[in-house]
DNA sequence: TTGAAAGCGCTAACAC
DNA sequence: GTGTTAGCGCTTTCAA
């Protein structure tokens, strides 16, 4: 079938050893025996087989991308950028859905498939703090998100708490006093949503305004439907709010559309915020507000990191980083100051 | 490091090839003999080295999906259907990236980093019919898309002609006489936009009408921008429309935004009418009538074909088959027949 | 029912 | 400068 080493050998008259060389750009041979191998290379079209190369490296030259699923824009966009860093690094990505469920999230921590890629690059959603032991796993693994902290891995994150109080803080500003949270989670204190929570309740009793339960709406998916189901729920209540701060992008673009259902001009009559600086924040009508969570720092910075791991320039036996990423306020139409009337 | 084969078997006392069969499956073992392997398994915590196994199948168990860019909605939803159904079928799918580039095309195609997966999945954007040649290549190969057709590989498209003018006729049955199209690209004939393009023609001809050039938007990129800058253009020269046909859904949420800025309410002076039914179509305000592709279908197709060649239940010789994805309009907001006013 | 041994294609230590 | 050879971990004839 495809060449081998030996073929090509036999094809320039000289020993396996000789090509291996010439591939691998060893620097003593002589120019003619070079030249043999290469037109030999040529003529047969040949092209090492990784597998082998890999077999006896130790190493597979691929690295593991596992996320809840590429489906949801704000992992889509993460994907694209580790993608591209990791392919300006030599490496390929495989890709694999958890689905952000738990048993599945643990099933792929444990998979012999992790050996065919030299480590993971992992986003947990359905597992929690007190899994934090199955990820001691015996090959580089970095993790992402804010599910779980103090893990044995390099772990890179944003500060949630940080940011979702200065979206809050962004609204107040503007003069909002009644702000309302799309997206909360019951009881949740780590996870993005308990994170983020704590932020917005932050912002307001530094502005010494008391979280209204009635202001928060639980959900506890992301997506557009929740927004939008969430939001017409608060509104039915007939409670009286002038913002709403809307814990993903997703939620805030179903948030808008429901108060534009229901009568309610953004940001006239209600400003609304999100989180995650997804591209179609900037075109949404109005164009959304939000938080840039730092999504191309948060890929570079993995990539780099699993690298370290792997070829060994950080052993095994340093410490486990917490790594934050910067995030910074996008200022758009959804939040802008001042009613009109 | 790893515990490998040859030690189980020493700790089981047995030789390697007792345990190979014990791994494998091999139903004649003594019960006793695999009760000995199984637990030296357990107790090592042995698993199976891929790279190796692999390297003596001379398969990898992976395969490639190389798309342009998964930060545009389609295909991100497009690699998501992938990862589904190749896991279901037990593959690994390694993601690439062209960024829509020929050249990177070409240099994707050729790379000896294609046998490190068993094949490929290969959406071209950049290539055209005249590169057809470099689809043939010494690993199975499934073609995605309408950029190269009667190429020498397994190929999976949708009715680009059909659907267009489907969409176009959904937009005449409402009444629309002055049809717009966003999207176009000069002088195209096969690709999306030349077949769609070709489509919308044939549905306007149909209906009596000539295709106007004062209505047709060329762009080259189909992102949200493109759609709002081309629509703000075709405002600004005056001319008269009330409808849109927008290559896809991403220019056709762009599109909508502009006719927002500029005063012009969807679907009542303009409806508009897009392609892909991206997740946010249906959330869009208003909610964006378009074509439904079949991605799904073309998702399972897509790894089913490429499967069938590489396990070799369909061999090299046979030919190459073509196939088309079903498709269908969805209806919604920005299409409502007549006018309110 | 189990073992010995060859070999997948490559790299690298060691000779010459 | 170049050749010989062992061996990465596995599967699989072939024998026993």
């Amino acid at each position: 079938m495809t060449p081998t080493l030996r073929e090509v050998a036999q094809l320039a008259g000289v020993s396996i050893k000789t090509v291996s060389n010439v591939i691998n750009g060893y620097p003593h041979i002589r120019p003619a025996t070079r030249e043999r191998v290469e037109s030999a290379i040529a003529e047969l079209g040949y092209t090492p087989n990784l597998t082998a190369r890999n077999l006896r490296a130790g190493r597979s030259g691929a690295i593991t991308l596992a996320l809840p699923d590429m489906g949801l824009a704000y992992f889509a966009e993460l994907a694209a950028q580790v993608i591209e860093t990791a392919e300006s690094a030599g490496l390929i990505v495989q890709l694999e859905h958890t689905g952000g469920v738990r048993e599945r999230e643990l099933e792929l921590l444990r998979s012999p498939r992790r050996q065919s890629s030299d480590g993971l690059i992992f986003s947990p959603l359905g597992m929690s703090q007190d899994d934090a032991g199955a990820l001691n796993v015996p090959y580089p693994l970095v993790l992402l998100g804010e599910r779980i902290f103090d893990g044995p891995t390099d772990h890179i994150t944003m500060r949630n708490h940080d940011a979702a109080r200065a979206a809050t803080e962004h609204l107040l500003e503007s003069g909002r006093r009644r702000i309302a949270i799309i997206g909360a989670h019951e009881g949740e204190v780590i996870g993005s949503a308990g994170l983020r929570f704590a932020g917005y309740r932050a912002a307001l009793e530094g502005a010494g305004i008391a979280v209204d339960p009635a202001l928060v709406g639980y959900t506890g998916l992301w997506h557009r439907a929740n927004g939008a189901e969430t939001m017409r729920a608060l509104v039915e209540t007939g409670v009286d709010f002038d913002a709403a701060f809307c814990l993903n992008d997703t939620l805030a673009l179903g948030a808008m559309r429901a108060l534009e259902e229901l009568g309610r001009s953004v940001p006239d009559d209600v400003a609304v915020i999100g989180f995650d600086n997804l591209d179609e924040a900037q075109y949404s009508i109005p164009s959304l507000t939000t938080v840039e969570p730092g999504r191309g720092w948060i890929a570079d910075t993995a990539v780099k990191a699993l690298n370290a791991r792997i070829d060994g320039s950080v052993s095994r036996e340093e410490r486990s980083r917490t790594l934050f990423a910067p995030y910074r306020i996008v200022e758009r139409e959804s939040t802008l100051a001042g009613r009109s009337t």
